[in-house]
Formats: C-alpha cells, structure tokens, sequence
RNA sequence: GCCGCGGUAGCUCAGUGGUAGAGCGCACCCUUGGUAAGGGUGAGGUCGGGAGUUCAAUCCUCCCCCGCGGCACCA
C-alpha cells in the first residue's frame, strides 16, 4: 500500500501502482473527468503513470497554470502527427511548448505553405475526434535509437543518442499507430486536446540552432484550453499590430526607412522633436550624475581596431573604408592594394579610452565618467534588420566609468538606481534584468571574471531588483548586466546595460597613479541606459500606442478654429502658448471642428485648444485632451500656467516641485 | 546570411495574358460649420528592378533588390 497526501492534507492508502487517476476517481467522478495530468511530489505525472511510493498528489485540470503547457505539448505532438500523415516522408525533431503556443520542427525535401495549415488543422482535428490513449512507455536507449533509425527517422535517433546519456531509459509516448519521443507528461487521450488551437506561422529553423546546420521547416501554432480563449488571443495580436511602431511611424509622420539606406532611419520633424527630448532629458540625467559629455571621431584607422582586439572578433560586422582618394573618372573604384583602411566606428568605447589617457590620471581623478551620444555604425546581417529595434546606424547613450576595483560595487549601485529613476520617469515597469556571466571564448583570467562577476551580483542585489542569470552570455571582456524592455507583441530587447571590462584599459595602455605613487590599471565599466535611441524610442512608441506623454509628444497642443472670426485670436493664443514653451500648431483650415478635432484626436495630440467667437470674445481656450470626450473652459492665463506645467519632462518636474515647495 | 511569404496611386488594398481600379489623402471650388469624417470637381501609376517565354507580360519563368515572419547573429 502507498499513502497519497491530497492538497487538503487529508491522507489515503491506495493499493501498489496506483495512478493518479485511480486517487481522481475516488475523490469524485467529475474530477476524474476534468483531471488533465497530476503534480506527484512536485513532478508532474501522467494521469496512467502508476506512482512508486508514498507522495503528495495533486490533479491538474484545465484551470491550473500546467494546464495550458500540457496542452501545447499535445498539440504539437498532435501537429506532428497530422504533418506525418499528410506529408509521408518528413521527419520529426522538436516540439516544445512557448509563450502563448507551440512549434514543431519538420524535415522534409518539400517546403511546406501556409495554405498547408487548413489540411493540417482538419487532420489535427480528426486527431482529437479519434481520442486516441496517449501511452507511455520506456524504452532502452539503444532500442530506441535503433527503431527509430529503422523508421526513418533519423533525427530523432541522433538526439538520443547524443542527448540522453547512456542507460537513462526514454520515454516514449503513443498515440494510435503513431510515437514520439518525449518527456512528457500528456494528456491521457488526445480527445482531452481543445479544439482551440490555430497554425500560425511559417518558418526556417536551424537543426539544433546552429547555422552551420541544415535548416529545418518550423511550424508555430497557438494552443489554449477554450475557443473564448484563443479568440481573445488573437484578438490581442490584432490590438499589438496597431501598436506596432512601424505602423505608428507612418500614421504619425514620425519616420521612414528606405532601401537607399536600409537599417538607417530617415527621422520627420515629428519623430526627431520625441528623439530630441529623450536625449536632452537623458543629458540633463547623466550630467546632475558626474558625467562629462565628450565627442570622439566617427572614423579611425584599422591599426587602432586591430590594438582594442575589435578587429579580429568583429571586422566582419565592421564598416570598413579604404583611406585612399578615389579616381573620379567612370564609376568603377579600383583599390589599391596598399590603402590604408579605416572603420567606421561600431562602439565608442576604444575611443573613450583614448580620451582618458590623454594627460596623466591620477586616482582622484576616479572615477571619471564619460559619456557620448555616439552614432555607431555595425554592419548587421540583413534578415535582424527590425524597424528601430535593431538598425545599422544607431546612436547609444554610451558612457565609461573609468574607475578602481574598489569602486566598482558603489557605481554599479549607483548606475542601477539612475536607470531605474530613467525608466520610471518614462512609465517602463517590467523590466526584465540579466546577469550574463562568462562566454566560452573570452578574454581576462578565471579570477579576474570570478571577481567581477561576485561584484556586478553584489551591486546588483543591493538593489533590490529581481534578476536572472544568463549563463554564458557575457562579453568577451567581463560579465554584463542586461536591462530588457518588451515589445507590443512580447518581444523583448535589450536596452540598458552595464558591462564590466578588465581587459580593454590594458589592451589600450589606460593607467593612472595611484595612492601609493604606482602606475595602475583601471576598471572600465560599459553602460547604456536607453541602450539605443532608435530602439528605445520604438519601444517607447509601441509602449504608449502613439499617444505620448505631454512632455514627449512632438506637438502638445493645436489650437484649432471654429470660425475664420477667431483666427487673429487663435494666432495669439498661439504665440502666447509657444512663448510659455510649448509645442504648438494652429489649424486655421477652412473645415469644421468636427474634423479638425478627429483629425488631431488621431494624430494623438495631447491637447485640442478650440477657438470659437465666444473664446475669442472672453479669452478663453476650450481645452479638449487626448482620450476624453469633455472639454473644459478656462481664461488662456490659466491655460498658459496649466499647460506650461504639464508639459514640463518629470526630471524638470521634481525640480520645480523642490523649488516652490 | 538561411527558410517561407510578399512588393499595384502618397497610404490601405482589389484586379486581369490584350498596357489598371476603389476608399482615404492631395489640388481647386462651394460651404464659416461648436467638439471624431459637410458637399462637388479634378490630378495622380515604367504595376519593385532586370532578363526570358509570348503576336502581346502588371499577370507565366529565372535572377536581383527591398519589406514581413522566424532562425542564426547582436561588441
């Protein structure tokens, strides 16, 4: 007999190889018929897994958390299935579960079409109406490898064969005629699939993510316990597209992208006006912070990428430009073979490094913390190309704390809390944090990176912030934490970083004296808060839909006319509301307010300030914002203070605050 | 870079082996309208680029470019 602790804490005895869907059964039938898989000790558990010993069980049915996994993992089991049986000849391999659904890697010599997905569906379907037993079963490895290499598939006999180590059992799980390998758990019979799953996409994936592999056909498929709830699903992609920056940049008139400069952007007034906010608000941050701004050159010489170790790890992603004077006759260029080449710089921080050895450094000169708007230029692979998250031509908002060991914990603090004040003040609350330890091929001895990763998790601690370790993921250099932002449709970016580097002050000869009159090395630390402008501001777009704060839209108020009679009036106003520092635009067009107040309702702007006979004759603005149907009437001096306030950026906010209070 | 899909008016999109159409926008005219589209008229296209098949190509085939979705990459 075996005692089962149910999650009331009551405790019964069952007799030996008991499943848990015999305990479901003896607690009620309806149970029995909701149970999806049980949680057996914290393991989940197929229903028909018989239990070994005494242990906690719960049943999973489809309102717990699990549910929606288990799901998705039959649904690609069962897209599998479908694809088989359409498509004799391709092989399976994968089948994880992700974020809101599942995927399934296929060979086959044919490319599949998304007109394929509704074949595939109905066969899916018929899958589920079939209600085949899901069984497990475990297998020897070498049996295992040895028929699935007989039927074919060879991928999945090379996945246990290098995946499972030696005399570990494999499970394999059967639904009618046909298997898969896999962990599991399942559901105990395909007919316990909802019918609520979609195919969604189509796409290219390399055999175990590695480009030197052959690329295998990805299907991507969606998977939910209810029809209502895969509707809404798809209802909230259609609500992410609108909020798609892409989209925006075009219906706002912020930016364009073209192919005469493809990954750079072509900023509109509009769009430049948000860019040149960011960056001011950021400059007066890191300014009240200790950093000095500098500007460093644009292009230099191979022989100084080649001394900062770029050269050799990034030259392929480098722009690289012959210094040498063209011919002007006919179009062809012709190199010489002993022009001297240069790059376009792809970072900053070489450079940085040539500023600070400038004149000798002495340690109360440390910290010392420079900072650049840099425009950097890397030579990215066409297909990564996204929009503003991920161009050729980007400009960081890049500094370098060039500082001792010993105050690496208190500026890695300090940095943590400023980016945290910086993205509070732009209304970003999930923010998802990275340690990134040690890559493979790095430079900078094991006790060096042990050093400095036990500090960037000290400080990283101290500031209270949950994070996650990447492991693997640093820089060549030194350990790096990784500020990520998310996306209208869930993707995430990096944005924010700081990365610690022991290994370019040295590469480049960066020294300073220090108390006791010695030469030493300082420790450079990398940091961008906003990462990107491009990036943050395509984030900072699909963030707020368009509809930006007053102290970033790029107009903050239109005063917009009834009458002709009022346009003296509406001009005054105008120049009254642009004195007292706002962005401000006057629609004196010959159409009706209705219009005007649509049209600028769309463009988003903050404030409609409408001007009729009856305002011009009170002085008065008829003040309608952004998102509200009402409209509120006051004198334009009281506008003019309100509105001034309003538009103020939060850092200017807190100051004025400070000042009056 | 790799796989799949796409590229028609400024924008969103329809369409056909016989050289194109809608809505919005734009221009002009009428209208001066009180809070999300007033009315009329008109202009506007090497159908992404190149080559091929054909009597004839925007449509079929091939190559290239760019875009989109993934993968790989991301100092």
């Amino acid at each position: 007999m075996i005692e089962v602790t149910l999650p009331d804490g009551s405790k019964r005895e069952y007799e030996d190889g008991a499943r848990p869907l015999d305990i479901a059964e003896s607690v009620s039938k309806s149970l029995a018929k909701k149970a999806l898989a049980a949680r057996v000790d914290g393991e989940l558990f197929d229903l028909t897994r018989p239990l070994e010993r005494d242990a906690a069980v719960e049943i999973v049915t489809a309102k717990d958390p699990e549910a929606l996994e288990l799901i998705r993992h039959d649904a690609a089991h069962v897209l599998a299935q479908a694809v088989q049986e359409l498509f004799p000849g391709t092989q399976v391999t994968i089948g994880p579960t992700v974020e809101d659904g599942f995927y399934y890697d296929f060979a086959r010599d044919e490319p599949f079409s998304s007109e394929d997905f509704e074949a595939i569906e109905a066969k899916m379907r018929e899958i589920v109406d079939a209600d085949y037993p899901i069984i497990r079963e475990v297998w020897d490895k070498e049996e295992a490898i040895e028929t699935f290499k007989r039927i074919g598939e060879d991928y999945k006999a090379q996945i246990i064969d290098d995946i499972i180590p030696p005399g570990e059992p494999i499970t394999v799980y059967r639904q009618g005629e046909w298997f898969d390998l896999c962990r599991g758990p399942h559901l105990p019979s395909t007919g316990k699939l909802p019918k609520a799953f979609k195919l969604m996409k189509l796409a290219g994936a390399y055999w175990r993510g590695d480009a030197n592999n052959e690329m295998l056909q990805r299907i991507y498929g969606t998977a939910w316990t209810s029809e209502k709830e895969l509707k809404a699903h798809l209802t909230r992609l259609e609500e992410a597209e609108k909020r798609d920056h892409r989209k925006l940049a075009g219906e706002l008139d912020l930016f364009h992208l073209d192919a005469s400069a493809q990954g750079s952007v072509f900023w509109h007034p509009k769009g430049y006006q948000i860019w040149l906010q960011v960056e001011s608000y950021i400059r007066r941050r890191i300014s009240e912070a200790g950093y000095q701004e500098i500007k460093t050159p644009q292009l230099m010489a191979s022989d100084f990428w080649r001394r900062s170790g770029h050269w050799d790890k990034f030259r392929d992603n480098m722009f690289v430009v012959p210094d040498f004077e063209p011919s002007t006759e006919g179009d062809e260029v012709h190199i010489p073979a002993d022009a001297e080449l240069m790059a376009i710089k792809p970072m900053n921080c070489p450079a940085h490094v040539e500023v600070f050895k400038q004149g000798q450094k002495s340690y109360r000169d440390l910290p010392l913390r420079l900072a650049e708007f840099g425009c950097c230029h890397r030579n990215e692979a066409h297909g990564a190309l996204h929009g503003l998250m991920r161009v050729r031509q980007m400009t960081q908002d890049d500094a370098h704390i060039f500082c001792r060991e010993d105050q690496i914990v208190d500026e890695t603090r300090a940095f943590c809390g400023l980016l945290n004040s910086v993205y509070e003040d732009f209304g970003f609350t999930d923010v998802n944090v990275k340690l990134a330890t040690r890559p493979g091929i790095r430079a900078g001895s094991d006790d060096i990176w042990e050093r400095a990763e036990a500090d960037l998790e000290e400080a990283l601690k101290a500031t209270g912030l949950p994070y996650e370790i990447a492991p693997g993921e640093g820089a060549f250099y030194g350990p790096k934490l990784e500020f990520h932002l998310t996306d209208a449709i869930g993707r995430t970016w990096q944005c924010g970083t700081l990365q610690l580097d022991f290994v370019l002050p040295e590469r480049l000869g960066a020294e300073y004296i220090d108390e006791s009159g010695e030469k030493a090395q300082p420790v450079m630390l990398h940091r961008a808060i906003l990462g990107t402008l491009e990036r943050f501001i395509g984030i900072l777009i699909e963030e707020c839909a368009g509809a930006f704060p007053a102290w970033l839209a790029p107009v903050q108020v239109v005063v917009a006319t009834i009458t002709e009679a009022a346009d003296d009036y509406a001009r005054e106003a105008t120049a009254a509301l642009q004195a007292a520092g706002l962005r401000v635009e006057t629609d004196l067009r010959n159409e009706t307010i209705n219009r005007k107040v649509r049209e600028h309702s769309v463009q988003k702007v903050p404030v409609i300030a409408v001007v009729g006979e009856r305002e011009a004759a009170e002085r008065t603005l008829a003040l309608r914002r952004f998102g509200s149907k009402g409209q509120e009437v006051v004198s334009l001096d009281t506008a003019l203070d309100n509105l001034s306030w309003q538009a103020l950026p939060p850092d200017l906010k807190r100051a004025d605050r400070t000042e009056s209070g």
